[in-house]
DNA sequence: CTGTTAGCGCATTCAG
DNA sequence: CTGAATGCGCTAACAG
């Protein structure tokens, strides 16, 4: 039909012939069939993305500020946003589903387990996808990332600025990268000041509040005291400053907390957290840009590392020599 | 196809025959083409989920822990969940086109604003769609809802036997019902209870952290302070616990603090907060009860309103005369 | 510039 | 119990 050529935009209709389609759309309030559509051009604009794991939709705030960002992008891009997930119990998951039946034209992934089965999977059978958070030493691999190296870096650099000498580490959920890179960059950086650390000063999270709650609880029943607490991210920062409150822990003069991320409710805690900024903005727009570009040109990967950015706010203060109060 | 028998599990296929079909799908891991099957069925297994304003998706965490869990019964449905809304600038929507193009089979809306023209349009169309915290008198529509009245009145009077007179209310936004039926339930108590409350003690907020910070510092600049401040959410209820601790007024002791839902962050903020649960599990259950009931008998429209449940926790205290800190 | 033909992959209907 | 014909609504390729 002709219709198809004014709804597509296309050329080679008279003007006056595409207005009375036009009109005529109007009327009937028509609107193309999508399935239709689908079936016969292999295109559906839709994606999918898939978080790590159920529970993480709400236990990571991040992840939910990031995916309204990378909704809004897609949308610009005329791209409709499938929500996927990794079921809880089991590793099933159900993007092959999405994948298989064509419902989406290729896929987004949140932080993904290192040398994830599924992935390596699915880049052998070119299926555009990018990691967000995520690496892979496969050139065929796309991801966006930020430099975890940097990001803490900067937070250690400042607490150590701030004469802070013992510095706990509480860790991210150490089957993705980004929990290890910055546990990493820490014993690094312990190493590389002698003076300072303590060796029991590691806590293993996984990213959770109640983690974070535990951590502090385990990291303040030390024999020698962190003076400060270095979350690997704010939703456990989060339940750390929770269980300070809780032993009537002045922050930051008692100890000085940190967090990653930099979600909303950073700034509106009590007191407002130190924290990284990865630049949720920037990393939506790559990561839908990189994506698309894929699709369109199955050969072109393209993999990014963001800068991230201190934000300095209330719950780190100098150091300070008076004995923490006894509880 | 004897396959298609196969795939959708129809009867009349010779048990060999079956077995044969299903193993080739294993080895050539076939999966039916959805927009075919679209396309043919008429069915697309989609839902989409309309949030009230794009901003809403971030500033109001609520709906994110409720989509999750409608996400989970969807699928346990075989339904995957589109993500919609409805953008900033101006009124402009895309579930019409989600519609139009019939990719999707219904509709889920959080918080539609009272009177919603889309909404009339769309029943008057026989859209399959079910309202998540909004209401209708028109009986051909379908929603799921708590009771505003009795959570209202749940923590006005745990309030009131604490001892508490002069307690402050602040609203969400009131072209929301929800908002609005708490507000009233708020003014209909202070009626009954006259003795006790002062005009000025409404604060007119929209449900997010910004509105409830303002919310606590403009009521508490009232020439008689209020000895408790109801927040018609958590989130503006975390906003007034900032401005206290800001101020250095302590919660509960100089002043009461309660919010509305029960969100995940309630319990792990410092104090804890006094809350109303709508219960989550229940709502989006019976959203996607009533809403596939709806899109596999278009006739059948049913409305539920759930009773909400008081939580109590540490922001709320019993009334003490000691006049407050002035700051 | 406009219309015709064919096929996307499935499900429904009807023969075998 | 199994297979063949037809159509879902659209677009690409071609003919007029």
């Amino acid at each position: 039909m002709t219709v198809s050529r004014v709804v597509n935009n296309q050329p080679n209709v008279r003007k006056e012939t595409r207005e009375r389609v036009l009109q005529a759309i109007q009327e009937l309030s028509y609107y193309p069939n999508s399935a239709a559509r689908i079936l016969s051009g292999q295109k559906t604009y839709n994606i999918g993305i898939i978080f790590p794991r159920e529970e993480y939709i709400v236990t990571r705030p991040y992840f939910i500020e990031l995916s309204v960002k990378l909704e809004q992008k897609l949308r610009e891009h005329g791209y409709h946003l499938f929500l996927g997930s990794i079921r809880k119990d089991s590793e099933e998951t159900d993007f092959y589903q999405l994948i298989g039946e064509k419902k989406v034209d290729g896929l987004i992934f949140f932080a993904p387990k290192i040398d994830d089965k599924n992935l390596s999977s699915l880049s052998a059978d070119r299926v555009p996808f990018v990691m967000v958070h995520g690496r892979s030493d496969d050139s065929h691999c796309c991801f966006v990332d930020t430099d975890n190296k940097i990001g803490t870096q900067q937070i250690l650099d400042y607490l150590y600025s701030l004469g802070h000498r013992r510095i706990a580490f509480v860790t991210g959920n150490l089957q993705e990268l980004n929990a290890r890179e910055r546990l990493e960059t820490y014993k690094k950086y312990a190493k590389e000041h002698k003076s300072v650390f303590i060796d029991d000063f590691i806590f293993y999270g996984d990213w959770s509040l109640e983690s974070g709650y535990k951590a502090f609880n385990s990291l303040y029943l030390r024999k020698k005291r962190p003076s400060a607490i270095f979350f690997s991210n704010d939703q456990m920062a989060l339940g750390g400053i929770k269980a300070a409150h809780d032993k009537n822990i002045n922050i930051p003069k008692e100890i000085s907390i940190t967090g990653y991320d930099d979600i909303n409710y950073a700034s509106f805690i009590t007191p407002s957290l130190t924290t990284v900024n990865q630049g949720t903005n920037k990393i939506a727009e790559k990561t839908v840009e990189i994506l698309l570009d894929n699709i369109y040109n199955p050969q072109k990967y393209q993999q990014i590392i963001l800068t991230p950015q201190l934000i300095i706010r209330d719950s780190t203060a100098l150091y300070s020599d008076d004995p923490p109060s006894v509880f």
